[in-house]
DNA sequence: TAAAAATACTCCATAGGTATTTTAT
DNA sequence: ATAAAATACCTATGGAGTATTTTTA
């Protein structure tokens, strides 16, 4: 399970459109489709309901993309003052 | 920048012996090597100071352990919550 | 010399791409 | 027929292993 696939999961989240969220992906649609499934199969949750016409978030999957939205902020936030701390360091040791 | 990476940080991060968390992550020393290399690498923040007979945590490393910890505590629970709500959800529709 | 981390080399799994198929409108 | 998701097939990258090298106590 990779932070890119969570941020994937929250881009349709939002989008909910696989086309669409993988422009805004940067990846085909059919990468994206498999890295949903993929993270889904992990998770052992289903994530999206798909009736082939459209997909809606099941759940489980609102639960995870209010909660994951929260902490991958906190995580960008984190390495951000990470960054700060190494450069403190080189300052001080090297 | 995988969860598992992070999973094998802290484990380093509380031993601080590449041998030692090698065994407890289940994968070789050079894998474990490699894996926080990488980490590193894709962060841009060394976590830790290696000089050849000792591990130890940077500042910056010291930060992120005890973020990460939490974090990954924090995961743990919303999947075991999304996994029940896929149950009640299995049960309503299914 | 021994202990411990890094590197070289190899193999396999998987992420990603394009093309195609399936399905509902 | 079109739109949209899933699948098949292929390639390239990267994770893991074993063996080896490097370094310092």
């Amino acid at each position: 399970m990779t932070i890119q696939q969570i941020k994937y999961f929250l881009i349709l989240a939002n989008e909910l459109h696989f086309w669409r969220s993988a422009e805004k992906t940067f990846i085909s649609q059919s990468s994206l489709s498999r890295q949903i499934q993929s993270l889904e199969q992990e998770l052992g949750v289903q994530l999206f309901e798909r009736d082939k016409r459209n997909v809606k978030l099941t759940d489980a999957g609102k639960f995870l993309k209010e909660k994951y939205a929260v902490l991958i902020e906190e995580l960008d936030q984190y390495h951000r003052h990470a960054k700060k701390l190494t450069k403190v360091y080189l300052d001080r040791y090297q």
